[in-house]
DNA sequence: GCCAGAACTGTTAGCGGTAACATAGCCATT
DNA sequence: AATGGCTATGTTACCGCTAACAGTTCTGGC
């Protein structure tokens, strides 16, 4: 009596239907634990799902029901350490309220971050986070007009198209610049990454140079890398900046990883660290614990960036408002052992 | 006579098609570049869905086409840079076949693995590619049922359910041991991460212990670690392991970001690499290339795993080939600076 | 001028589910 | 016995799009 499914064909819920007896509708209700149905049905119509391994169909689902229990996640990188964080935020909060995330990337790219978004779109998801709040008119188009919740991350130094969450990346370069020259550097220089498109990036460093401009000073001198292991780059750059000014006595990195890089070579080089030179990076990643000495640094929030983002997007987050909130995280300055204590 | 699109209701084929004055049916083949459509109309149609801002549900097209542009790709974790290095030969490979990746990660958790792949089978995806050979019954007859292509990969040591891509974890960690034994070294001892089901590591253990037996050898100690920052954990059980067994004169790691801190662990400690103690990490991941030393490694070809797994789902290798394939790659062994040279 | 065939556009019938609304059976009330 | 309110199940009509087929007009060849 037991069926064998036909290997070519996938199963309907009316296979289901027939392999128990009832009708799909009542197999639906079953398999959604939906609805009353008697506990003799419901064993019947598991017990056939199981036996003839029926997957149901989200997309029919999904058509039917016009609910789509999926969420856009749009990030441009995965191998920095940073977005992974984020990521778990996310999912962590996601896990208890039946939605789940799918992640684009798009290398920094405003062209791809287009496509992806557009790409997401079309499978109507009930919310899309998405890093940053640059995007291309027509992104911001697509976003606006989207009809679901928006929550642009990392970033709040500008105007969200709905809701945002993060830090501002121009006060993170401002307290930096601040607590380097508290401590007595002067002479500073500035290594980062060569990338247009990472605004997050450019305000750190234009919120730096605000710092230093307060104190009517300005970078004595600065380099920038694209492509390659970070690590090493931070140690190439670094003998690079050091080499062309040697006299500089602050290196400020643009990332945690190529300041690891720097901080290796400088301890290669028996620098004097902090007292001839001092360091910091920013993001506060968790790779710095294994170095030999502990890079100063300020934490970007991003685990919480991704548990606030998406409790917005699953509305579990301050139930009254209508529009689009911003929250506002503020990052802590991890001074580590790369800065003269005061 | 332009229309602002209501905010209310999200366009469908229909709006467009009022639009620009032409059937849905002729629009869908415009949006879809399908059939002959003549200029005039084309621009039309374009013209409309441009100015309305429309965006297709793929879910109704993929319902009604039963074509699904999305390949389900079912990774342990995102965290360790191994994964991101496959998704890029992945998301490359795919670029031009109209494909599309979706992530699903499950933390080394075989329900949890079961359920991302329940979750993506319900999509349809056009194939899955899962990393590794071992999963539950229940997943595996999903995978045995789905009636798309699928690609395990990373592994090959074992049946795979359809085709495979990967590497021998078993005879990496045989050659290893071979290579740290023709170096003269003896007293050896390995460090690994006590996840139960990251089999790949356990293979490599096996194949690295079979290797030291053929030369009468066997592991001198052993340390394990599960969870926290894996540089900090490589320092960590390295000043465990050689204070325990000081006499070591090798030392294996599972992963080189343990390896790494177990590096920068002797560096500290003026140990004398590589001719009092001998290291070795797995994976060549680049973070390696800015350390003080080259840490001795094996790389695991994730580049490459990742574009011929696509390849595979994209049935664009071997055209021929009926069922599935077993694609090993051989890695190499990289010596770096830290085993001696012969 | 007629016809085959291409080029273009429209019509119809689903894809596999689910919302919304029947319907049927059963029990406790009145 | 009739009424109402459950619970348990079935029926019908789509969701938004596309395959398949059915026109219709336009070509060029003879």
């Amino acid at each position: 009596m037991a069926r064998i499914p036909d290997p070519k064909r996938t199963l309907t819920l009316r296979d289901v239907s027939e392999a128990s007896g009832v009708s799909e509708m009542t197999v639906s209700r079953v398999l959604r634990s939906r609805g009353d149905v008697s506990d003799t049905t419901r064993e019947r119509v598991l017990d056939a799902a199981r036996k003839l391994g029926y997957v149901p169909n989200k997309i029919a689902g999904a058509l039917a029901s016009q609910r789509v229990n999926l969420v856009g996640v749009i990030i441009p990188s995965l191998s920095n350490m940073v977005f992974p964080e984020v990521l778990t935020g996310i999912s962590e909060t996601l896990e208890d309220t039946g939605l789940q995330p799918v992640v684009g990337v798009t290398n920094y790219s405003p062209e791809r971050e287009e496509a992806v978004l557009y790409e997401m779109l079309s499978w109507r998801p009930s919310g899309v986070i998405i890093a940053g709040l640059e995007h291309s008119d027509a992104s911001q188009a697509m976003l606006a007009n989207a009809g679901i919740p928006i929550v642009e991350i990392m970033d709040i130094d500008g105007t969200p198209v709905d809701s945002a969450v993060g830090i501002s990346h121009r006060r993170a370069g401002l307290e930096m610049a601040a607590a380097i020259i508290a401590a007595g550097y002067r002479r500073i220089g500035f290594l980062g990454t060569m990338m247009p498109h990472d605004h997050r990036a450019r305000k750190r460093l234009d919120g730096f140079e605000e710092g230093l401009a307060k104190a009517g000073l300005t970078l004595a001198d600065r380099e920038f890398y694209s492509g390659g292991s970070a690590l090493l780059k931070g140690r190439e750059m670094t003998a690079a900046i050091l080499s062309r000014t040697p006299d500089l006595d602050f290196l400020y990195y643009s990332n945690d990883m190529i300041g690891a890089g720097g901080l290796l070579y400088c301890l290669d080089k028996g620098i004097d660290i902090p007292n001839k030179l001092g360091l910091a990076g920013f993001n506060g990643v968790e790779l710095l614990d294994g170095l030999p000495r502990r890079l100063a640094t300020m934490d970007a929030c991003r685990y919480e960036i991704g548990r606030i983002a998406a409790e917005i997007v699953a509305g579990k987050h301050r139930e009254g408002v209508i529009g689009g909130e911003v929250v506002e995280l503020t990052p802590t300055l991890e001074p580590g052992d790369t800065i003269r204590r005061a």
